[in-house]
DNA sequence: ATAATAAATGTAAACCATTACAAATTGGAA
DNA sequence: TTCCAATTTGTAATGGTTTACATTTATTAT
């Protein structure tokens, strides 16, 4: 494969003058550029990058931490992500976790070693300290998951007054007793989810029994077989609020199993706001997030970064808005 | 950030040791070993993964081009993809198209430039003889789609075959009547799940009119309007096999919005075996493609040319296996 | 003790593009 | 024509690691 010396070579130019050509055009006359980029073109020439990279120190490479990539919510995030980075020139390497912490911390190393000039965390199990000491050297940002009490720069919408909005949907429906499932409890939103149902109950006198709330991990079977244990309890409820739309539609199943009706008998909604939930029956009432835009501007922030732009105290919160459909039988 | 000079400084050491300690520990002698490690600790060194990448013309890297990322069947093949470049230190560059042949070329291109060490597609809109030639110079493998007549290494199911046995199920089931879906006809594997159903069809004796016969694009929303064509006929079909499961969806909601129900008044059938199958009602008969094996017998495929090896005349074929639900009525 | 071999370490080139700085060329003004 | 400034081009150092080859040190056999 040519190199820039062969060119120069080729154009009887220095190797200064080929890399000028390809970077600042303006400053190379118009007789020299002709030559160049005719021994370009003649050695089918592509600049070594990696050599470009050494040089220059960076790599227009980000890394993009996911917990995991199968799940629709963070792929859209990703492509949020991506439409960004690819117009300003920047490359994603996959940081696919699993939900494992260990794998978190692989990829902040590999952020360390250079190999991309920053990250951007869909998910952030791993010790506060560590990812605040990394955020000091190099571009951070967090998005959807955030850091309690963490200065790091933060996309998120606000769980808490976005459960809140459903839980009052729910009650204005006339229900009262209400079960959640939630996602699991060591993640910041499940938690922030819960107390936005819990406090919104309050609000309105009611108190949310305990039997009521299951704790799951997000996924579509946790959801139909939490269900499954709420229907069986003496005195169900009459309105399930599920932290995330798998495990409503996989409420949603359980109920059907068991020959109920929902909305009927039952009421079940959801969060996210993922396109399963137009297909399903009966379509899922939800909070939707603005998943694209949630990745947009994680990339924007970091690009900031990027930039040079020292970026502080700037969490950007963005609006999650109620989707009122039929599962809740309000229409 | 320290250097490969300031740990051989402080370990009192010359560089060439500090890299060998890091390689091959064995060639080290333990006294020099462990001075060596001390000051990388002390230091928090981290080798520069360009200057590596640089001098040994290797990146570790690579480039994974996928027409949708937010497409559960591809997101769950890069899985597999991932689940051994990560045993094997490889990491993925994504290389996202929103099926935009051009953008394919932009990925190319990044090869080319030496930003990674070879290339999976999952998609391959691009001219047949430019992928043949990049073939030739550096590691690459065809996942899922592939290219007529051509021998880069593949991995695939025959889309055929497996067309053939789910056109024989619905004949078993004594369909006679059967409209098809398709997906868009200037993708090979569309192309060859509908020959699949026409060499069925002819070979049991039976006539395939073409008006039965739809083309849409592989989504959600094309297999629900074409479903609504198909009922519309004077005469419309007693089944329908739909060229992937995402259009088979779509078709059992058009069908259900006319009060009809599947599997009782029309049949329905997909292919793929996405998770989603599972979730509707009915549960969708389909062809099980092996997503994930798919994905690990790529990045295998790769890893062996990125060993050195010359792998060629190697497609490998899986299968894709019928499993009966309940959209077919049969269970 | 000495030679022969093996093991451990060091030296310096290589990887290739970029860029600070120096040198050469051009153009215009005096 | 001469000089100065602006433009264009070249030289060589730089980035940090790896590795072929050379050298030194340790080990074994005689």
């Amino acid at each position: 494969m040519a190199t820039i010396q062969d060119v120069a070579l080729l154009a009887k130019v220095s190797t200064a003058t080929v890399s000028r050509v390809m970077r600042q055009p303006e400053t190379v006359k118009d007789a020299t550029k002709e030559r160049v980029l005719e021994a370009i073109k003649l050695l089918d020439y592509k600049p070594n990058i990696l050599a470009r990279h050494l040089r220059r120190m960076e790599t227009r490479t980000i890394i993009v931490v996911v917990p995991d990539i199968t799940n629709p919510f963070f792929s859209e995030v990703l492509l949020g992500i991506e439409s960004i980075a690819q117009e300003k020139g920047y490359q994603l390497l996959l940081g696919n976790t699993q939900k494992d912490a260990n794998r978190e911390y692989q990829y902040l190393d590999l952020l360390k070693q250079k190999k991309a000039d920053g990250i951007i965390l869909l998910t952030a199990r791993m010790k506060k300290q560590i990812i605040e000491e990394l955020a000091e050297q190099f571009p951070v940002v967090l998005a959807c998951e955030y850091i309690e009490g963490s200065n790091i720069p933060t996309v998120s919408i606000d769980n808490i007054i976005s459960a809140k909005k459903m839980t009052e949907h729910l009650l204005r429906l006339g229900h009262q007793r209400i079960g959640y499932l939630s996602g699991s409890m060591d993640i910041i939103l499940s938690r922030d989810r819960l107390r936005g149902f819990k406090q919104c109950m309050s609000e309105h006198g009611l108190r949310t029994e305990s039997i009521l709330i299951q704790e799951g991990d997000f996924t579509y079977s946790t959801g139909y077989n939490l269900m499954l244990k709420l229907l069986a309890l003496e005195d169900p409820p009459t309105a399930v609020f599920a932290g995330n739309d798998e495990m409503a539609i996989g409420a949603i199943k359980a109920i059907k199993k068991l020959g109920l009706n929902v909305p009927k008998d039952i009421t079940v909604v959801g969060f996210d706001g993922i396109q399963l939930g137009t297909i399903v029956q009966p379509r899922l009432t939800t909070i939707v997030q603005p998943m694209f835009e949630m990745g947009v501007q994680a990339m924007q922030l970091l690009l900031k970064q990027l930039e040079g732009e020292r970026v502080t105290q700037s969490t950007i919160v963005l609006q999650g808005k109620l989707l009122v459909r039929n599962s809740c039988g309000s229409v």
